[in-house]
DNA sequence: AATGATAAATGAACTATGTTCAAGATCGGG
DNA sequence: CCCGATCTTGAACATAGTTCATTTATCATT
């Protein structure tokens, strides 16, 4: 077999792998990850049951592709809605941009929570790192809000910010709990940003 | 039949059902949710597959009444650990039992928040109130925190609050993002309750 | 104690699902 | 046009939750 073969055969692959990404990003989307089955997909992608085991070693693989794409819409959302505000207000833009996001795109952005690997199975770095992209949009406000501070204390309360906000969208958003008026937690995240951003500068004042 | 018999077929019904979530409790806390099967439960427990829906609808239910004892543990350890401290110090020892509990009893407690329902079936009302308990644990040391404010905002608060404190837990314990050194974990969920009462002191100070 | 009626327990069978792989279809080079 | 290498296919398999006809146990009556 000649160079031509293998490259048809791998862009043959490659059209099937973005298919079956399409309709299942779709799927996910409509119905939330417990609605995608493989003979589903299989059929949706007008591909045979085992055609999808020729473009991904499993469903795991697929789904963690899709959380790709999901993570890259949240990233565009939050980069289009934060222009260039400062400090708590970029904090606060990203907050509700998160909310929205996830309001919007709740089944996809559940997605990305929900799904768990085997044990012991680590997440290939290409999806670790489309996640970090996420913590790092915080850094720049955080820098504004707490000067003088390094980059790695940053990094780190970074993440946490996004984990409390996470935390309050992700409990806010699942009616298991008690469903919340949608205005009482748009409040109560705006709240926690501002309680945070007030805490924050008073430990900037502490130190000088 | 009379009502002897039905007490009794009720007692023995009512042992099956509390000899199968002990069981069950024990295999979520040893491999959580994704290791518990009908199947290997059933001979666990030395009963008949089939007996298993004499006792419960469905497993849900019994994830469920696993759950419901989850939060119990939960409330205990919060409540232990509580004795009469006051305000930041009752928050900070909250989040951190929180955190403890989370790491102590990991397989269950994310039991909790992995597990969905069918859609569109809502969770029974025994279950919501357990878990409303847990953020009534909260009311007191806000309301010290912040004097004066009516009950509805401090519940509210509360269940935010509470909310942030598992975001940062929850994704903090999560491998699949970056795997976080406890002493770091412990330090950041200190350091955010520490700028959120801050914070509120400071929402206080400003309406004087 | 024996009997029959009623209730409870059982586990084979059914459905649904992810995954594999032997068999067939396809394709390029000679 | 044929051969061998490669890819594609979907039936078959493994493993789930759930059901229900059958078996077993229980109990009031005689």
């Amino acid at each position: 077999m000649n160079q031509k073969t293998i490259e048809a055969g791998a862009d043959r692959r490659s059209q099937l792998r973005e298919r079956l990404i399409e309709v299942a990003q779709e799927t996910v989307a409509t119905q939330g990850l417990a609605g995608l089955k493989a003979r589903d997909l299989a059929a949706a992608a007008g591909c045979a049951l085992g055609a999808i085991y020729t473009a991904f070693d499993d469903l795991d693989e697929l789904i963690l592709r899709v959380n790709e794409r999901t993570l890259a819409r949240l990233e565009s959302a939050i980069d289009l809605a934060l222009g260039d505000a400062e400090a708590e207000q970029a904090l606060q833009t990203m907050a509700r941009t998160y909310l929205h996001f996830a309001r919007a795109e709740q089944p996809s952005w559940r997605a990305l929570f929900e799904h768990r690997l085997p044990p012991g199975v680590a997440p290939p770095q290409w999806y670790v790192d489309a996640r970090n992209r996420l913590f790092n949009r915080l850094d720049a406000p955080l820098s504004q809000l707490l000067p003088g501070t390094n980059h790695l204390a940053r990094a780190a309360f970074a993440r946490t910010l996004f984990s409390a906000v996470h935390g309050v969208v992700s409990l806010g958003l699942e009616e298991k709990i008690a469903d919340m008026p949608p205005k009482l937690l748009d409040d109560q995240l705006e709240k926690l940003i501002r309680v945070v951003a007030d805490g924050l500068m008073m430990e900037s004042a502490r130190l000088i």
